[in-house]
DNA sequence: GCATGTCAAGTTGTG
DNA sequence: CACAACTTGACATGC
């Protein structure tokens, strides 16, 4: 078991700039590189940071933040590292941490977020999202993760018909990204169910988040989708990934999505305890939580199996 | 200095 | 029909 943190810290002090296009655009092009060379260069020193941060923790994994690189893909604002100033010192501190964390063992990952919809059936919406995959691509290529994950989409009143257009686009994706494109469980639309024999005939990992699971089940027991997830994974060599989290107000009345400060460890699936596996913490409490979980859990692998 | 409103993008469900 | 939820805090602005 290897535990992974989300993005960011809470007491850690490692912290990652950003900007926006409309402040960009009040300034001249030349401003607008050096204001941003001065941005991703910090956090391109934060990342390696927050990588030193989780191995002195004891934490394996951790997933960056999507904006590492502020407005990358924008369309009036975008910009490559070659355009900023010091391209060159971000480009060798981006290698630095690959082979800091290849050296630490420190599993790497990126998850787009929800504007990366491949299944849409608006054009413009699917070139956007490859754009902004290819950027994912080339980050991964360049600090060495090796999973990029995102949701299949929206549904748009025909299931099927949307993960045929996601199917239809994989040709289109460069070998950078195609290589470490995984799928996940999504708490309003797709169960695993619903991805898990998709991704099967199509050679897609399936990243099982077990908290979206439980808000949106389909007959599978958690034991189940994780051993079908695991098999997802055989072909790749990769260690299956999981998503866990727990419900700010409870499973009881009031909506079960948002996540809590910390998990509660009866949310921790049993069939995970001592599997090979990347278990994700999606909590507010940010490495803090990692730190408690792996702390709760470390007494329940040492107790007697019943 | 500090508080507050704003921020590229998609889709779904709710009020 | 409009807006909040996903998740989220840092930044820009204005007092």
């Amino acid at each position: 078991m290897r535990f992974g943190l989300c993005c960011l810290f809470k007491k850690e002090p490692v912290l990652f700039r950003t900007t926006t296009a409309k402040s960009l655009l009040s300034l001249p092009r030349e401003v607008q590189l050096q204001k941003l060379s001065a941005i991703c260069f910090h956090n391109a020193s934060n990342l390696h940071l927050a990588l030193e941060t989780v191995q002195r923790l004891g934490i394996g994994a951790f997933r960056i933040m999507s904006p590492l690189f502020p407005r990358m893909t924008h369309p009036a604002v975008g910009y490559f590292l070659e355009d900023l100033p010091e391209g060159e010192k971000i480009r060798q501190k981006m290698e630095e941490t690959r082979i800091f964390a290849r050296k630490n063992d420190i599993r790497l990952s990126f998850h787009p977020d929800q504007f990366v919809v491949l299944s849409s059936p608006h054009s413009q919406v699917v070139a956007n999202s490859i754009r902004e995959l290819e950027y994912h691509g080339m980050l991964a290529d360049a600090v060495g993760a090796d999973v990029i994950n995102i949701h299949a989409g929206g549904v748009y009143g025909d299931k099927f018909g949307a993960l045929q257009r996601l199917k239809d686009i994989l040709p289109d994706l460069s070998a950078a990204v195609r290589k470490r494109l995984t799928l996940e469980n999504d708490d309003v639309s797709y169960t695993p169910r619903d991805l898990l024999s998709f991704c099967e005939r199509f050679s897609i990992p399936f990243v099982y988040d077990v908290h979206h699971h439980r808000c949106l089940p389909d007959g599978l027991s958690v034991e189940q989708a994780t051993n079908l997830a695991q098999d997802s994974w055989k072909e790749t060599g990769k260690e299956l990934y999981g998503h866990v989290s727990s419900p700010r107000s409870g499973w009881q009345g009031g909506n079960p999505k948002p996540h809590a400060d910390y998990i509660d460890p009866t949310d921790f699936p049993a069939c995970w305890l001592g599997r090979k596996m990347t278990i994700d913490v999606e909590a507010k409490a940010k490495e803090l939580a990692v730190i408690a979980l792996m702390d709760q859990m470390k007494g329940r692998l040492d107790a007697p199996v019943r």
